[in-house]
DNA sequence: GACATATTCAATCGTACGCTTGAATAGTCA
DNA sequence: TGACTATTCAAGCGTACGATTGAATATGTC
C-alpha cells in the first residue's frame, strides 16, 4: 500500500520523470528507432523514409509524427515534400549511447548479428580503436560506400565517396598501395562488408570499420560535410 | 502500400531494432525512470524503492521485473531482502544520456525545474565546469549530503559524508574557511539546495554542484567507495 | 517444524498504442 | 484557376500495458 500522499515534492519528481519517460516511449518502437537511425546518417522526406524501413507512407508518418511530439525530429517543407531531420546533434549522440547499451547489455544483439553475417569474411570485428587512430591520421585510404547523398550531409573526413553498388566500375579511383579503410551507416550495415569482399577479391588491403559518422560525431570528432568536398 | 517482401536483410533489421526498443519500452515509463535514478545512487530492496518511489511494492516489483527482463538492472538475495542492483555501468551513463537530451531538447523539463525551485537562493545553476574543476583538483570542502548508504556506494573522491538532515546538528565538522561544495543525487533533488541554504546562512561560503555521482563517473571519472574511508 | 515477513505471481479492468484504410489538406505546376 | 501529388488526419480494430487486488512462494526466526 503506497502513501498517496501528493506533497508538491512528489508532483515535481512525477513530472519530471514524466518527461524523461516521453524518450522512452519515442523509442519504445521498433520502426521508430530504425527511423531514428535513418535520420541518423541524412534528412530524408516521408516517402522515402517509408521505403527504407518497411513502412506504409501513412504510418511512417504518425511515428515521425511522435518522434516529433518528443522534439527528437523535426519537419520542414521542402518544396513538394516535407523533410524530417533530428532535431540536434544530442539525439544522434543519444542514439549511439541507446545502441551501445543494448549491445553491451542484450547478448540478442549479437547473436542475431554474428548470424546475418555469418561466413562473410568482410564482417569479421576489429579491434577498432587502432583502426580509428589509423582513420584519423590519414594514414589509411578511408571509403565511404553510402549513396551520396548520406556521404554529403557529413562524412568523415577525407573520406572518399564511392556507393557500393558502383564499386565494381570504379576501383581505379582507389590507389592499390594503400590500405582501404571502408565505413557504411554502421555495425548493422552490409554495405561496407560487400565493399571490403569486392576490394579483397580485387587485390586490395581492405578492412571494415563498424563505426558510422554517428559514432565518428558522438565521439565529438569533426564531421566534414559536402561544401567541403572539390569534386 | 509496404513491399511487405520479407527478405533476410529486413528480417535482420527487425530483430535489432526490436533489440533497441527493449531500451526504450523499458524506459518508457516514468516510474521505471524514476526507479533507474535511484539505483543510479545506490543498491536497494523493493521495499526501500517502493517507498521512495510512491509505488505499491507489488507495483513496483512488477516494474522492476520488466526493467530486469531488460537486462539493465539485476536482483540479488539478500537474506530475507531482494537486493536491486544496476546491471552495468553503462546504464548509469546510458541515464545521464537520456537526461541530458531531455533536458536539452524537452523546454518542460526547465520550465518545471525553474517552477519547482523558484526563490530558492541555493538552487541557482551554477556555469559548473569550473566548479568540476576545483573540485577535482581538491581546491573546495566538497561535501555529501545524501543518506550515507548512498555516499557508501559511491561517492565523489574527498567527498565528506553529512546527510543534510544532520548537518546542523554536524558543522564543526567543515572547516570555515573554506568554500564548500555540495552535492546529492543530481539536478532534480533538493537535499543539496537546502544544505547550501543553511550553510549560507551559517556563515559558510557554499555553493552546489547540479551533478551527480550518476555525471561524475559517467564522465569516466573515478568514484570512490566505502572501503577507501577512514572514519 | 510452524510462524512471520519480503517478494512475486495471477487475474482483472480500463486505457493507450500500432497498424490499416479511406478521406482531407496543403502545397506545386501547368 | 484547376489538376496533381505528398502528406496528414480520422476512425476502427486487435493487442499490449499499467495499476490493483488477493493468493502463492520463498526465506529467516523462534
Amino acid at each position: 500500500m503506497s502513501i498517496g500522499m501528493t506533497t508538491p515534492h512528489r508532483h515535481f519528481k512525477d513530472g519530471i520523470y514524466e518527461q524523461l519517460a516521453r524518450i522512452g516511449k519515442a523509442t519504445s518502437s521498433p520502426k521508430r528507432v530504425e527511423l531514428l537511425d535513418l535520420l541518423c546518417q541524412c534528412p530524408r522526406t516521408v516517402e522515402v523514409l517509408a521505403e527504407l524501413s518497411s513502412l506504409s507512407v501513412a504510418n511512417a508518418s504518425q511515428h515521425l509524427k511522435v518522434l516529433r511530439a518528443a522534439r527528437l525530429v523535426e519537419a520542414q517543407k521542402k518544396g513538394l515534400y516535407v523533410e524530417y531531420r533530428l532535431a540536434d546533434d544530442e539525439v544522434c549522440r543519444f542514439f549511439v549511447s541507446l545502441r551501445g547499451l543494448a549491445e553491451s547489455r542484450l547478448a540478442e544483439v549479437e547473436q542475431a548479428t554474428r548470424a546475418y553475417f555469418e561466413g562473410r569474411s568482410g564482417a569479421e570485428a576489429v579491434r577498432s580503436d587502432d583502426l580509428l587512430g589509423k582513420v584519423r591520421r590519414g594514414e589509411v585510404t578511408v571509403l565511404d560506400v553510402r549513396p551520396v547523398e548520406e556521404y554529403r550531409a557529413g562524412h568523415i573526413p577525407r573520406a572518399i565517396s564511392i556507393p557500393v553498388d558502383e564499386l565494381k566500375a570504379r576501383l581505379k579511383e582507389l590507389p592499390k598501395d594503400r590500405e582501404v579503410v571502408a565505413y557504411c551507416r554502421g555495425p548493422y550495415c552490409v554495405m561496407a562488408v560487400e565493399a571490403v569482399e569486392l576490394l579483397r577479391t580485387k587485390g586490395f588491403k581492405a578492412q571494415r570499420m563498424e563505426q558510422g559518422v554517428a559514432d565518428w560525431s558522438a565521439r565529438g570528432w569533426r564531421v566534414a560535410t559536402a561544401r567541403e568536398v572539390a569534386r
